[in-house]
DNA sequence: TAAGTCATAAACAAAG
DNA sequence: CCTTTGTTTATGACTT
């Protein structure tokens, strides 16, 4: 919280209002850094926090934890650029290279926010893991760093500053040991004194081969993947459906990834944590002829068929980030629900030593969350039940060890991939549903097109202002906070665009979606992706991951579609080159009524409104006829920017 | 730099 | 009187 708070603030320009949202609407705020000084936007904020000398204590632990993060993140990237393979000796490599250490003292320093929505799942799952295997290795192997997790624990400190060190202290050490196998590969050399910092004070508790070992424990043991399955969170589908997809249109915005996995991207980090062990048939993903991908588990004749996989199933694409956040987020609350109570005290120092690493990381959100408690529906909403797999409780007791815990109040961001960025919508909730109910991480779109998609998603095109709130609430654990805030939002929203048309009713008044006005709003789309890159980069730091994410989250919801045979090769290349917004309406159009006849009109799709009760006199009927054939004439491929598929209800409640 | 989008806050009014 | 709903204005961040 704290965290989140000074993140907020850095973020925020220092004026009245930011500042002050910021803390009223998180009472619990601990009220860190007053922010940067004046300096303007959020990144231009970071930079002048970083370069801040007089940091305050809770400046300087973020400062740290965005190290941390930020080395974290630079991992990932290499794994997912596939830095180390020996194979992709291209000169393109540098550009990949240098991050680590200018990275670390890049002014735009990722939030943990940003961090969790950036990292593509296997990435978040590898950090995730790797912090799992770390924190066992510092159980098993290094019982001096029980002392360090003890001493973390024993401090007399808010339960979200301990659940932070404890997360520095993971990050630290997973960094070092990136690090390390960063420097022993020679593919970083590390001028003295940067980025060392939070290394030089932590124990030398990894060794590559013990990782390996543990890596692989932790993978063959993990009983995460039934979990998840039972959970009916079972990815594999979506991630072998969409396969040979991913190749081909994932690639091109990874340009300086010219193989998607070279050897294996997932892979060579891993290896190279233990390359002078490797023998050749074996992999740490790879076990008793299974992939052990998590969630997977592809049966492989052999390591090159399992390489092979490899690239084409766990392609280090963004598609995998919403499976991987899922992933993560019930991963974690699974491990809350199988039983780590919350405890206190010395007892829970006892079990931080004693339980497992998962369990210490529940531990730890546990204590973190121990203050969220409190802070349940908040509004007094009701909240419509949620799924027996999916229960709200877990949330407020531990979110993730990654985001939630010390993203708990995450602060606004500013820019939403939203729309814009062509998330498409109803695909990325259909992927993400369960992260989005039960994590506190606002979901990346604007208001209008979640009021957009809670209305198209009643069957009758319409709902009232407590419906569109329950839908908010029901759908998105970051809504049932702060509700005063974006309550005034969305009902600022249906006032001001002109797509949210209000029915008056019997009983009152229900709000519907004029298509037309929703896509006429919409800006000129973007044509592809170095723009989105650019704009990634600069909005979240992490471009072409980014980008390519856009495009995954677009493909990702093909496998959702009835058939996923109808997409057919010209609609994939059509998707690389018109704005992911056109992915999204190109899954519309296949997906409206099963052949590839126009779609919907923008009329059709907002207009069987039937209103409730009472037809409508107002604004619905008086809408010009000739609205309907205009659009119908005019939609194109390119002009359809936003019409997400529509998903069966279920898929999303 | 301007224009547009978006988020947030807040004032205000009407209705229940 | 209070709450909910709805409108409007203002401001700032951000992108194009």
């Amino acid at each position: 919280m704290m965290v989140e708070s000074a993140s907020e603030t850095i973020r925020s320009t220092p004026s009245a209002q930011n500042g002050v949202s910021s803390l009223s609407n998180q009472p619990d705020a601990g009220g860190g850094g007053s922010g940067g000084g004046p300096g303007g936007g959020g990144r231009d904020g970071a930079a002048g926090a970083e370069a801040n000398g007089e940091m305050s204590p809770v400046e300087l632990l973020h400062f740290q934890q965005q190290q941390a993060l930020q080395v974290a993140r630079q991992f990932l990237l290499q794994q997912a650029t596939g830095l180390s393979s020996p194979s992709s000796n291209e000169g393109k490599q540098p550009a990949v290279q240098v991050p680590v250490s200018v990275a670390m003292m890049s002014p735009q320093m990722i939030t943990p926010q940003q961090m969790q929505q950036i990292l593509s799942p296997p990435q978040l799952q590898a950090l995730l893991q790797q912090q799992q295997a770390i924190m066992l290795q510092q159980v098993t192997l290094n019982p001096a760093s029980w002392d360090l997790s003890l001493l973390l624990s024993q401090q007399p400190l808010g339960n979200k500053q301990l659940a932070f060190q404890q997360q520095l202290l993971q990050m630290q050490q997973l960094q070092q040991q990136h690090l390390l196998n960063l420097q022993r590969q020679g593919l970083v050399s590390l001028p003295p004194g940067q980025g060392t910092v939070p290394l030089q004070s932590l124990p030398q508790a990894v060794c590559p081969s013990d990782l390996q070992q543990l890596w692989k424990e932790v993978t063959a043991t993990q009983p995460v993947e039934d979990s998840i399955k039972q959970e009916g969170l079972d990815l594999t589908t979506n991630t072998s459906n969409s396969t040979s997809f991913s190749a081909a249109k994932v690639s091109p915005p990874i340009s300086h990834h010219p193989l998607p996995n070279g050897q294996s991207t997932m892979h060579t980090p891993r290896r190279d944590s233990s390359s002078h062990e490797e023998t050749p048939g074996s992999h740490p993903l790879y076990g008793h002829g299974e992939c052990k991908w998590p969630g997977c588990e592809t049966l492989c004749e052999d390591l090159g068929q399992f390489v092979k996989h490899l690239n084409t199933e766990h392609a280090l694409d963004d598609r995998s980030t919403a499976q991987c956040r899922v992933q993560m987020q019930v991963v974690q609350q699974l491990e809350i629900q199988v039983g780590v109570p919350v405890e206190t005290g010395t007892k829970r120092h006892l079990s931080v030593t004693l339980c497992s690493p998962q369990e210490r990381l529940n531990l730890v959100s546990s204590a973190s969350l121990s203050k969220s408690t409190s802070d349940t529906f908040p509004d007094g909403l009701p909240h419509p039940p949620t799924s027996a797999t999916a229960p709200i409780t877990p949330l407020r007791q531990g979110p993730s060890v990654i985001s939630s815990s010390t993203l708990h109040n995450v602060g606004p961001i500013r820019r939403r991939n939203s729309d814009k960025f062509c998330t498409p919508i109803s695909s990325e909730l259909a992927q993400n549903h369960e992260f989005y109910k039960n994590a506190d991480v606002r979901p990346p779109f604007t208001y209008a097109s979640l009021i957009r998609q809670a209305i198209l998603e009643t069957p009758d095109r319409q709902l009232t202002l407590n419906e569109i709130y329950n839908w908010f609430t029901r759908m998105f654990a970051y809504f049932r906070r702060n509700t005063a805030t974006w309550k005034n939002a969305v009902r600022h929203n249906l006032s001001l665009h002109k797509c949210f048309v209000r029915v008056e009713n019997v009983k009152g008044a229900v709000w519907t979606v004029d298509e037309h006005e929703y896509q006429k709003r919409r800006p000129p789309k973007m044509t592809g992706s170095p723009t989105l890159v650019k704009n990634m980069i600069s909005g979240l730091g992490y471009g072409a991951l980014n980008a390519s994410y856009q495009a995954a989250l677009a493909e990702s919801s093909f496998p959702l579609l009835n058939s996923p045979t109808m997409i057919n090769t010209s609609s994939a290349s059509a998707m690389l080159h018109v704005g992911h917004d056109d992915v999204s309406s190109t899954v519309e159009q296949v997906n409206s009524n099963g052949s590839n006849s126009p779609r919907l009109s923008p009329q059709q799709y907002s207009h069987p409104v039937h209103v409730k009760e009472e037809p409508a006199e107002a604004e619905e009927d008086s809408r010009p006829v000739s609205l309907m054939a205009t659009t119908n004439q005019n939609v194109t491929i390119a002009d359809d920017r936003d019409l997400e598929e529509e998903l069966p209800v279920e898929d999303l409640s």
